[in-house]
RNA sequence: GGGCGGUUAGCUCAGCUGAUUAGAGCGACUGUUUUACACACAGUAGGCCAUAGGUUUGAAUCCUAUACCGCCCACCA
């Protein structure tokens, strides 16, 4: 047959993928159906960490891809039952953000003007369509993703398996409902998590106070309104002569008030004056200190960033409008002493696209990390069911007993020190796209309570909501038997989803009658959770190691009992040639779908393979692109070269080898040993490039060459050609997990014995 | 403030448990259109492996310190 001298990888790599889709092998049943995997195989298995619906594929998703599908691909040819699972995220506060941003160009319009069914009609859409092209994208990267079991954070079985998660928690008191100091978004109108939080610095004025016979220092004075608590170190030599619980009589913004003095350690003597007021309704640290001391906390801006009647003639003004008009007053009143304009401070924004985070102290539901409750599960190793525990040491424990190994290493110390620091996540949002949380209230005895729950916020203390938790919509209130009672308005953190990941997806839960999964709602696939949980590698950016990596263990450890993974590998950042993160604003982003449609997906792949070891941020140029698509090339007319010279061999009898033959063959296998080993130790960059470097400067250069003579000679002929085809046989199944598409699109072009209909599934020995 | 990582050819990086003439890719230069491939081939140039000490028969590799670059966490009113 006539091929063409160049490889053309945008003519080649859709109708491969097809085939491969038409196979049905990306299914590890279909493997097993077809004889290809034995059904009592070792697992393998992964779930992709789920894209966001809020756009397109980056490099850093093209890279996760490129390394998974490597990882899953050699798995499969070793004849494991191998396993990946596709989905997406609905990314709850970056979807609706994205959306209303859109909504808000286009017509001007609010969520509030459209209203929640239509926004959420609006997000859905959005998440369709987004969803579409992420799906398109992933197929053209290669990745071999069993589409079967294709799931979404959001969708009907993931639905179930948080409820049951929830109210799982909540029933052992892990998860409850409290007053306590959380990130309020003004602008997304939401809670977020600490981590959600994006420091930004900015240079502000600083003023320095007159408060009765002290300095304090402020950033924010339109805060002060309250501030009734004057804190200093109680070994401050300098105030010494004030003692704990002293009051005075103090001159301040709307007249004279009664102060207290706090001694408290957490006053950094070296800053300022070393005397401060606390405003423990809006700061996390004085929020502390009033804990400590039993303070009086009161609000000071309400939920729109407005003042609130505390501030006398200001009530109602923004406070952005007010800050001026408050520094004016102090001044008036001789209360200001200095301003250091200089002075350069930082502050907390939501990352998911949202404004300014004011803390505020609401009504909020939280998972407890650090309550202890008895193990309910047999199984998990080194914690007995009963055993008293946390979810904190859960999370500990698995990685501590190398359970789960981190790569590289070195994240596992990083892991820890998160865990250590961590205080109780707030789970609940306000935002309307997301799992709405499985709390209900009975109508009768609360007629006047206002939804959602974060509005009532002006009456904390009040304690006399009947409210209950259940994994499923009651039709019928058990409180008072006869309401319809009503769920709470908000929606649960995106990542309490995702962090149910490994399982929701294989599964969980589980009909306690026949123990057969629910949420996957298959019959004939009841038995991927026992088949494949705990699932082999999680491999994602190591930015979400906190994120999603430590609340799957979390969740995995507490609801199954099973750690949700044996070994998490961390890849870096993908950034451009000069080291620079990607972004649009410097116009440095290089898409993964260009480079496709440009080099081939293959060159795109090695070029986020080699190179990159774990937790190694990757410097990308088209350069290097394109070096990968010269290897493509070079492989292509590597085996038409084969096809060409080793076609007419007897493929019946095995003919004489030479030394040469041998020498050449006992060179390959050393080449695939050592590929082996690398692979089996995560070394994606190592394998790839020693092969990469055999099949071009060994085989091609030396062998090849070597050959043209070699097969002028009858004697020789029938061996070297024998040789020829089983050396190119194997490179082809070593390379194929790096380059998928053209070692396939060469494998149907070879004259081999036995052939596999497809590469795919050739036996990697 | 605490922690972590990096510093090897012009650029991007390998170099795993110490002994290599210190490598690759891209780029540069010279030559070659040879019937697998010019997206190629044959060759050339280019490195006191950040700095200073130490351990060792032997260090790019292990230890200590310093400098610079980068990242993460905490956060000071």
């Amino acid at each position: 047959m006539e091929l063409p001298t160049a490889y053309n990888a945008k003519e080649t790599e859709d109708n491969i993928y097809k085939l491969w889709e038409q196979s049905g092998y990306f299914n590890p049943d279909e493997c097993i159906k077809k004889g290809v995997c034995q059904k009592n195989a070792k697992a393998f298995s992964i779930v992709l960490p789920p894209p966001n619906v809020t756009g397109t594929l980056h490099m850093g998703h093209a890279s996760m891809l490129a390394i998974e599908d490597t990882l899953v691909r050699y798995h499969r040819m070793k004849g494991e039952k191998t396993l990946w699972i596709p989905g997406t995220d609905h990314a709850g506060i970056a979807t609706q953000a994205k959306v209303e941003s859109d909504l808000y160009k286009k017509t001007k319009e609010t969520r509030y003007d459209v209203g929640r069914e239509k926004l959420l009609a609006l997000v859905q859409q959005f998440a369709k369509e987004s969803h579409d092209t992420i799906v398109h994208q992933v197929k053209k990267m290669g990745a071999s993703l069993d589409w079967s079991r294709e799931a979404y954070t959001l969708d009907e079985p993931r639905n179930k398996a948080v409820r049951t998660a929830f109210k799982t928690m909540y029933d052992q008191g892990l998860i409850y409902r409290g007053d306590r100091i959380v990130n309020w978004d003004p602008k997304m109108q939401t809670t977020v998590s600490d981590d959600e939080i994006e420091w930004k610095e900015e240079t502000a004025p600083f003023y320095y106070l007159k408060y009765g016979p002290f300095i304090i220092g402020t950033a924010r004075p339109e805060t002060k309104f309250g501030d009734k608590f004057v804190v200093m170190h109680p070994k401050d030599k300098r105030y010494a002569q004030y003692s704990h619980g002293q009051t005075l009589q103090v001159d301040w913004l709307n007249g004279k008030i009664t102060a207290t003095v706090i001694k408290d350690t957490a006053v950094d003597m070296e800053f300022g004056t070393g005397v401060m007021t606390i405003t423990p309704w809006h700061d996390r640290v004085d929020f502390e200190i009033a804990a400590r001391h039993n303070l009086e906390k009161e609000q000071i801006i309400d939920l729109k960033r407005k003042l609130l009647p505390i501030a006398g003639t200001l009530a109602g003004t923004h406070i952005s409008k007010a800050r001026p008009l408050i520094v004016q007053r102090l001044q008036e009143k001789g209360l200001l002493a200095s301003t250091d304009a200089t002075y350069i401070h930082r502050v907390a924004t939501n990352s998911r696209g949202g404004g300014v985070i004011e803390p505020q102290i609401m009504r909020q539901w939280f998972v407890a990390v650090t309550k202890e409750f008895s193990f309910p599960h047999a199984g998990l190793k080194g914690i007995r069911k009963g055993e008293k525990t946390t979810l904190k040491k859960l999370m500990l424990h698995a990685v501590k007993t190398k359970q789960i190994e981190i790569l590289p290493k070195r994240f596992e110390k990083v892991y820890y020190h998160w865990i250590n620091d961590l205080r109780d996540w707030c789970v609940s949002r306000q935002i309307w796209f997301g799992h709405q949380i499985p709390v209900y209230y009975c109508t009768q005895e609360i007629s006047n309570s206002q939804f959602p729950i974060s509005k009532q916020i002006q009456n904390p203390n009040d304690q006399n909501i009947n409210m209950f938790v259940a994994a499923e919509k009651p039709t019928k209130c058990p409180i008072c038997g006869s309401c319809t009672p009503q769920q709470d308005q908000d929606t649960l953190d995106t990542w309490f989803s995702s962090g149910l990941w490994t399982f929701s997806t294989l599964g969980w839960p589980f009909d306690s009658a026949t123990k057969h999964g629910l949420a996957q709602g298959k019959p004939g696939q009841q038995n991927d959770f026992a088949n494949y949980h705990p699932t082999s590698v999680l491999e994602t950016g190591y930015d979400i190691l906190f994120f999603w990596v430590a609340r799957m263990i979390l969740l995995s450890t507490y609801l199954t009992g099973q750690i949700p993974f044996k070994t998490v590998y961390l890849h870096g950042l993908v950034r451009d040639n000069q080291g620079r993160k990607m972004s649009k604003s410097l116009g440095n982003i290089i898409n993964p779908l260009d480079m496709i449609d440009k080099y081939g997906a293959d060159a795109t792949r090695l070029s986020l393979i080699i190179g990159a070891g774990p937790g190694n941020d990757l410097k990308l140029s088209e350069d290097r692109v394109r070096g990968y698509r010269n290897f493509t090339n070079k492989l292509w007319n590597i085996g038409r070269f084969v096809a060409m010279n080793a076609g007419d061999l007897d493929l019946e009898k095995k003919p004489a080898l030479s030394k040469e033959d041998k020498k050449i063959l006992a060179d390959f296998l050393n080449i695939r040993k050592s590929a082996t080993k690398h692979l089996e130790a995560f070394r994606l960059s190592q394998a790839a490039e020693e092969l990469y470097h055999y099949a071009w400067h060994a085989f091609a250069d030396k062998v090849l060459e070597d050959s043209k003579t070699v097969l002028q000679n009858a004697q020789k002929k029938a061996g070297r050609q024998f040789v020829l085809k089983e050396v190119m046989r194997g490179l082809l199944t070593c390379l194929h997990p790096f380059t998928p598409f053209v070692t396939e699109a060469i494998y149907r072009e070879m004259p081999f014995q036995n052939k596999k209909d497809l590469l795919l599934v050739e036996t990697w020995k």
